[in-house]
DNA sequence: CTGTTAGCGCCTTCAT
DNA sequence: ATGAAGGCGCTAACAG
């Protein structure tokens, strides 16, 4: 046998050690590697633990963790779903989570929906199988039937961003009201007074729905001081809706007022950004100012003023909820709204009012 | 017993349905059941079946992966470890990954090192012990003992976009090699005769490594035209670095020199965008032309030429070269390759050789 | 302090 | 076509 195999070799080929190979080699009983996997030291002779470290280092012996959790009924893994990875919200707010679950001692067990209803309820189920003991969702916000059977077969569930109707559940995600109010509030001492919201169709999302509620609500009470707003639906998947857009721009600035578009999140920001600059040529932010919900990386390069969402924090409470919950809380269903902050760039500065045509 | 808690509460109140529970509910044995999970359909009569079916439904059964991958030792769970999800890049990559992983029936185990040697070993060894079937690794690069230790466990494993010191395993990225050629070969066609290639600290990571000795070659090779080029190391956490960047761009400038910034990859680019708005002002793109590889989300909206990596595509091969070693292929370690595909925008249009002071 | 004995939920011969 | 029994790797009472 050559000399560098000698390790690994000592006992059957290939399959990874088990408890019970360790115990052999050490010349004792399942139970004493047991505890001393779970830390009951101070239990077992000294002698007995080096023995046993020994053994597991020779052997390179990994507990199983499946067949641990199989017995103990908890095997750490927690569900992370998120419903889009391509928006840097979501991963923001995934290493939140992450750094929490390390701390809590949990693994947190990612899953993608991308968007798709099919691919939501088939991972929900699958992290069912798993026996997750708990679930982080960023749901995709259609009532899923799923969602609410896991909930209510005991498992602890806590939303992110977005509620679903029907569910009562933990739930933590930014304080959208307030948020939007800070914007608005933002854009008018900027001297803007016709502030223009583009959001994604609702579909079911509640926070997009929140979003509007507070930006009409907002616009409503400050109709007194001339400043006027609507609300326009931009459907990611349809350029068309653009046209929109522009027309409004336009007849805003015909009638001389000072226009403001606030973009309900991130993606809509990029797109809208886009099409402005394809519209208007790379000078395109003189012509139009432009901010929005969430604060992307190029948020930056663009001198675009944003609300920045408090994503790792989200992150980290949902999984302090989800823990309590595991370790047995009972209590009625939280909601923790956290506020944005105020990332004011030049995109909002000078209301140029430079006119239309 | 109120009548909507009657579906769940039949048996045992909270604790999940075994296969014990379905097989006394459908009045046979624990085989029967098994074999109808298994697929082992028309081995069954046509009654028994409809039982079964009855049964699991009113328990809304869900067989314990857990166990069932502790009984047949394999469970399905390949491990995906991502060095830095906050890059665009790896998210993409994820996703091909997730999609292969579905067709072939894997579940992918998502890990975060987030630029992390420490998380990086330590999610290794939690993949190790929850006994995934292979792992894609997108490495550090530094050399890890623990991927080596799994590899040699007969775990295989797959790199992505890295390779890794004196580990031989089937890797996966983009023709570096071929990329950064089609990219010196576009900016000296568009007139630009001073190259300068921005990338971080090489480290472990040989991509960088790879690409930086790609474009020394080429430009090497293209001396005589009269073409000229430099490498700068820029350092993300450490500003200061861009220093050397804006005294490179003045000397070449200060000479006549059309000056273009070749960034290794999106992160760079973003810093250098970044910087050079901040010295320049909003108008910096018709100061310095910059191009990188990575074609990120605001690549289109800076109208930054790229070079597109095929992402997607590299994951999804990654999961193929890893599903063949699963199922057994035992072969030499395979290299693969992908093609970038140039993205020509405005950046890098009109070399106007505007000069600098 | 240490070892023995039952299972956890499922799959798999091996009988029937 | 169906069921009984044993065991995957580990933990958790019980005994010694």
């Amino acid at each position: 046998m050559s000399n560098e195999n000698m390790a690994r070799d000592n006992f059957s080929n290939d399959r990874r050690a088990t408890i019970t190979d360790v115990a052999r080699e050490a010349g004792t009983g399942k139970t004493s590697i047991s505890r001393y996997l779970n830390g009951e030291t101070g239990v077992l002779s000294t002698q007995l633990r080096e023995r046993i470290e020994e053994a597991i280092a020779k052997l390179d012996y990994r507990p199983n963790q499946m067949a641990r959790g199989l017995k103990r009924g908890r095997n750490r893994l927690v569900g992370m779903l998120v419903a889009d990875l391509t928006n840097p919200y979501s991963v923001e707010v995934l290493q939140g989570v992450e750094a929490a679950c390390h701390a809590y001692g949990y693994m947190p067990l990612i899953c993608h929906a991308a968007n798709e209803v099919d691919l939501e309820r088939r991972y929900l189920q699958l992290l069912s199988t798993y026996r997750v003991e708990g679930v982080i969702v960023n749901a995709l916000g259609v009532k899923e039937e799923t969602l609410e059977t896991l909930a209510r077969g005991g498992v602890p569930v806590v939303l992110v961003d977005r509620s679903v109707d029907g569910l009562v559940t933990d739930m933590v995600g930014l304080d959208n009201t307030e948020a939007v109010r800070m914007a608005i509030r933002h854009l008018v001492s900027q001297g803007f007074d016709e502030l223009l919201f583009v959001v994604q169709p609702y579909a079911q999302v509640s926070s997009r729905r929140v979003r509007e509620a507070a930006f009409r609500d907002t616009i409503g009470a400050l109709g007194v001081s001339g400043v006027s707003g609507a609300t326009i639906v931009l459907d990611l998947d349809n350029d068309e809706t653009l046209a929109e857009i522009d027309a409004r721009i336009d007849a805003a600035q015909r009638r001389n007022r000072r226009v403001a578009l606030f973009a309900a999140n991130a993606p809509v920001a990029l797109r809208v950004a886009l099409h402005l600059k394809a519209l208007h040529g790379a000078d395109w932010q003189r012509r139009v100012a432009l901010m929005s919900i969430d604060d992307s990386e190029w948020a930056e390069l663009a001198g675009m003023t944003t609300v920045r969402q408090p994503t790792y924090t989200i992150g980290e409470r949902a999984v302090e909820f989800l823990h309590e919950r595991i370790e047995g809380a009972v209590m009625a269903a939280r909601e923790c709204l956290l506020p944005g902050e105020l990332i004011v760039r030049t995109s909002t500065s000078a209301p140029t009012n430079n006119g239309g045509t």
